[in-house]
Formats: C-alpha cells, sequence, structure tokens
DNA sequence: AAATTTTCTTGACGACTGTCAAGATCACTC
DNA sequence: GAGTGATCTTGACAGTCGTCAAGAAAATTT
C-alpha cells in the first residue's frame, strides 16, 4: 500500500539485513569452508553477535543456502558483458578464457566454497535441491557463451550443453586447485587449454 | 632376522590393524563424509574402541590420509584389465566407459569421499599434499588409457596429460552427482559422453 | 608359571557446536 | 514522552568433538 512514501518497507529491511549477514557469512565461508565456519565465527566477522543468526534465519543451513544463491545470483552473468562484446569468435574464446582466469585470482574463495558445497550435497539431502538449481544455471551460463562462440563461428555446437559445461568445469576446477596450491603455471595453463578446448566442442567447419 | 620362521613380525602386525582400521573407516567416511565423521562414529563401525585410533594414528587427519592413500592405492589400477585385453581402439572406448559407469554403481560413497577430500584440501593446507600426489596417479592412471587408445588408434594425443584428465574428471564428478540425485540416465550419458569424446582428445586421422 | 611388553577399553578433560530464551536496546507510533 | 513492537545481545543449555591418561586384558618372552 504504503510502497512510494516510505523508503523502506519493514519487509525490505528485513531483507535487507539477511543480505548484510549473507555477505560476512560469506567471506567467513570462503576462509573457512562449509564444515569449519561456525555461526559465532560467521557472526565475528559482521557487526553483529551470534545470537542474531536466529533472527534472521531458521537454522545454519537455511543460512547458508541463501548465501550460495545470493552469490550465484550474481556471477551467474559473469560473461555476460564477454558474449555482448565478442565481434568474432576468436575475440570471443580469448576474452572467455581471460575471464575464467581473472575470476579465479579474484574470487578464488568463493570458488573452493561452491566446490565444497557441492561436494557436501552428495552426502546431505537437505543441500542438493539448491546445488543442482545452482549447477544448472552456471550450465545455462556456459550455454550463452558456447552458443554465441558458434554462431560466431558459423558452426553448431556439437555436445549437449550438461557435456560443455561439464568439461569446462573440471578444468576450471583443476586450475582452481593448482592456483591454491601455489603453481604459478596453473592460471595461464587454464587460458590455454580454453582456447584450445572451445572450437573442439563446435562441429567440423563447413 | 627372523622372518621365515616367525608369520608375522611385530611390525607387520601393527601395519595390518591400521589396515583394518582405515577400511572401517572408510565405510563410515564414505557415508558421512569428511566433516560429519566422528572418530566414535568411525571406532563404531569397527571391532575396536574409539581410544584405539590414537594408538595407530597421530591424529584425525594422519587417519585420514592413511585412509584415502589406502583406498587409492588399490584403484588406481582400475582400468588396467580395460587396458590389457583391448584390441581395437572402439573397443578399449566402450570397455572403459562400461567400467566408469561401473564404478559409480559399485563405489558411489568412496567417489564422493575423494571429492569431499579434495575440496577440504583447498581449505585445508595438510590435505594438499596427500590430495594432490594422489590426483597424480590418477592423471597417470587416465593417461595409460588415452595413450594406448592413441596407439590402437594410429594417432597421438592432442592434449597434455592433465587436460585429459581434467575433462574426464569433470564428466565423471558430473555423472556422480546426478546418479546420487537419483538421475537415472545419468549413467547411460556418462557413457556416451566417454565414447563420444575419446575420439576428440585425438590428433585427426592421418 | 612369572614377568614384561603390547594392545585395547574406559572414562574423563576442555573446547566447541547449534539452538534458544530472557532481557536489554532501539525505533517508531500514538 | 510514554508505550509498543521490532531488533539485538547475552548467557546458558545439551551435545559432540578430538585428545589423552590410567588401568584392564591379552600376548609374548623369560
Amino acid at each position: 500500500m504504503t510502497t512510494a512514501p516510505t523508503r523502506r518497507t519493514p519487509a525490505d529491511k528485513h531483507d535487507e539485513r539477511r543480505r548484510e549477514l549473507a555477505e560476512s557469512a560469506l567471506r567467513t565461508l570462503g576462509e573457512l569452508g562449509y564444515a569449519k565456519a561456525s555461526l559465532r565465527e560467521i557472526a565475528n566477522n559482521s557487526d553483529f553477535s551470534h545470537g542474531v543468526v536466529h533472527y534472521y534465519f531458521a537454522d545454519k543451513l537455511e543460512l547458508i543456502v541463501y548465501c550460495v544463491r545470493y552469490y550465484k545470483a550474481t556471477c551467474v552473468h559473469r560473461y555476460d558483458g564477454v558474449v555482448a562484446e565478442a565481434t568474432t569468435a576468436e575475440g570471443l574464446a580469448e576474452a572467455f578464457a581471460d575471464k575464467l582466469v581473472e575470476t579465479i585470482l579474484d574470487e578464488a574463495p568463493m570458488h573452493r566454497l561452491w566446490y565444497d558445497l557441492r561436494s557436501q550435497s552428495m552426502f546431505e539431502e537437505n543441500l542438493r535441491e539448491a546445488v543442482v538449481a545452482i549447477d544448472k544455471t552456471l550450465e545455462e551460463m556456459i550455454w550463452r557463451v558456447i552458443s554465441t562462440y558458434a554462431a560466431l563461428a558459423g558452426r553448431e555446437p556439437a555436445m549437449a550443453p550438461a557435456v560443455v559445461y561439464g568439461l569446462l568445469d573440471g578444468l576450471f576446477q583443476q586450475a582452481l586447485l593448482g592456483h591454491l596450491c601455489g603453481r604459478e603455471d596453473a592460471l595461464a595453463n587454464l587460458r590455454t587449454e580454453a582456447v584450445t578446448l572451445l572450437p573442439m566442442l563446435l562441429t567440423p567447419a563447413s
């Protein structure tokens, strides 16, 4: 009713706090991982005390699922700019590979958290629904890249979206682990691997 | 000195107990995952009490590293038979794909434990050395398949061992998660994906 | 058969966990 | 400005955890 006059409805304020908590929780989760990030540690790295978590979230799992949903919602469009600005297939491939490297450099803790949660979902059924949904959006994200890459090359993708995503995800995960282990060639390798792989994902040139 | 007369030296008996503990620990770890598998739960699923763990292992981490090393040591040769008995490239590809599916059906808990530990190693430095070493042996295992596959086809592998392993590992992980989620097409898809992918990993036919 | 070493159980410790309730603090309304 | 509801802090709860020490039990040696 009073949407225009009041700047924030109580519900908005409630959601805003959930986002604030989620953001500081993500910092802690990215540093410690799912298992070792306690609610007290999460609250300590925020502006609130440990009890407030249960005021905004039912339990730890709801907080974590909210966190990873919140994070992945923002980075599903990571490659949208790359796709929009590409004019040639080769240019898209290189820009995409650069972006892969860049996000490992900038957001390694978030990525390892994602792989941590996806592994945990193999044990905890309560996590699976959220994880599978996010995995699907990541697959679609990659598919947007590949399909426009194919269009620019005047060819067709030779594999299903899930397969393309699975292949790239394997390389990405390997590079992330290598990067965290201090292997300096991990990211450079990922870049050349991506540029090499992309043409092989299309049907042979007409 | 007295190797022949005595059936077991004390050291052998010690190692045998470590293996026994490792085997029952692996059952529990495969069921609960790294984080939720407590030493008490591990001991409950064995013939011993919870205190005995610290008699054979310094701490929990040493037990777990021993466990995963023990397990992976056995399954690094999973595809050796497939490689040895293959006579044609196509036959090897299909037998390999079948084996991929079979091991997910038979040992899903062990595989999810492996991915769990590999993810944990992104957070815990103490795990990294063992994880990276095992990853390397898996890479070599896959490379034995691919290089003989290439030889049978009269061609050359078109990618480095790490790349081939990363690609296949991505598909395998995806299929494992799909299988655990109850998606019935996950394993059949993995099979056709593997058979389709293998030829693309070689240089173009001469 | 006694002595000694190895092996295993039991019980306890301090620390940490998720959860929740009681009350303080704040913001807002009448 | 008193009252009222939302928001947050504090402290405590019942568990669980890894670890370890003391002693029982078993195996081995003398």
